[in-house]
DNA sequence: GCCGCCATCAACCGTTCGGTGGATTCCGGG
DNA sequence: CCCGGAATCCACCGAACGGTTGATGGCGGC
């Protein structure tokens, strides 16, 4: 059962992320690193090529070019491809590997599109090396892995009973943080400054705040919305 | 002259990150990693310790707890004390080793108050090992190190001629950030809300908006204030 | 079918905010 | 010594904003 190991390939813009990540998972037993990637788009690539390679050679699979049964996945990465956008190609694709969401600080708004993209699990860059080597078994295994903390945050937000803003409310919402005002957001969104104002009282009812400028800062400490 | 190697202190709350820093530099000839910390307090009781180390066996040095010459020092991070005050505290020590600032993404306003603090240098993390390994050897004769990104940073901050905000201005905006009105402010800062309005319109002034919200994001942005 | 949620628009009103033009004190540089 | 910047304060005005009430239409669940 063990005679096939785990390969990985991980995805992480950091030089230095990528060999933390690859000296900690080599020296885990029955694991293995088949390659890394830079952004999303060098990740896709090495999938395409693996794939080839495994269609040409259907004998002897080679050790490197493997196709990956986990991609660890950074999310917000600088150049190009976000981590999600990469993360809903990869699962988009015939036979999919497991995407482990592997990212420093979570954002609820990120974790929810991680998931919806298809992330089989989400873990944060500051947890201990034995969860990381059990949530990479688990995702091999085609579980569903959420680090504790992001499970708690899921859980809090639940229970918090935080009502999630509709659609349009959290398009007005980036808007606002950007600082444009109620007519220029109306203008943008081909929607009269009454519509804006109304569904910024919705946005305040459930931030629980009573201006503007608070409903960003509500909004980004929620996670609601990215600094960037 | 290369008898001693460079002996560096690894600090940074992300246990992945310190594999991978370990990972590079060890593999440096004539540098050392003589330790890790996963926070400043870790970091500062290391320092204190290695300067007990150094006084007890005045003759030959033990290999590890050895005094560093470089502190590789990570800003944001997560528990309690935060890089640039872990900095701080080390800068004001004895015989101080260089510091040099490792982090992710950098606000102005992270490199500025970080070399204020003592800083002998700032790289990011996404940077080749190359550029790393270079940046510890200089910090080891004590020159000061500029990222290619950061220094363009700076640069472009005072090519564009952007007025540095006063300390008052920038402690208005953080409150402003925080979603305060103009008479919490005031009150905060036990002045009047006129006052507040006339530091509101220099700082609309500086950052070229027109508004409390855009101030936010601009200030957010130019990196004046941290999204935390 | 009805109820609730979402999205859209409107009118009204009081408050806050932004813009302008002053004024004072303190402090440091030329 | 005088000038400029920073920080403090005041008054006025118009525009933007926040709060309320009310109304319409679509869409999905009970």
């Amino acid at each position: 059962m063990n005679a096939q190991p785990v390969r990985v390939l991980l995805v992480d813009d950091h030089p230095v992320v990528r060999r933390g990540l690859r000296a900690i998972i080599e020296e885990l037993p029955g694991v293995a690193v088949v390659g890394e990637a830079g952004d999303g788009v060098a990740a896709l690539a090495f999938l395409d090529a693996a794939a080839d390679a495994v269609e040409a050679a259907a004998d002897g699979t080679p050790p490197g070019r493997a196709r990956p049964d986990v991609v660890l996945m950074d999310l917000q990465m600088g150049g190009g491809m976000h981590g999600v956008d990469a993360t809903r190609a990869i699962a988009a694709r015939p036979t999919p590997p497991a995407v482990l969401i592997l990212t420093t600080y979570s954002t609820d708004a990120d974790i929810l599109a991680a998931v919806e993209a298809g992330a089989t699990g989400y873990l944060l860059k500051d947890a201990p090396p034995e969860e990381l080597a059990a949530a990479v078994r688990a995702a091999a295994r085609g579980e569903t892995v959420l680090a504790p903390t992001v499970a708690a945050r899921l859980l809090g937000r639940v229970r918090a009973g935080r009502p999630a803003l509709s659609p349009r409310e959290s398009e007005i919402l980036r808007l606002l943080a950007e600082g444009l005002a109620n007519r220029q957001i109306s203008r943008r969104l081909f929607i009269s400054e009454a519509t804006v104002k109304t569904h910024l009282v919705h946005i305040y009812d459930k931030l629980d705040v009573d201006s503007r400028t608070a409903a960003v800062a509500a909004g980004l400490a929620a996670g609601l919305i990215r600094p960037a």
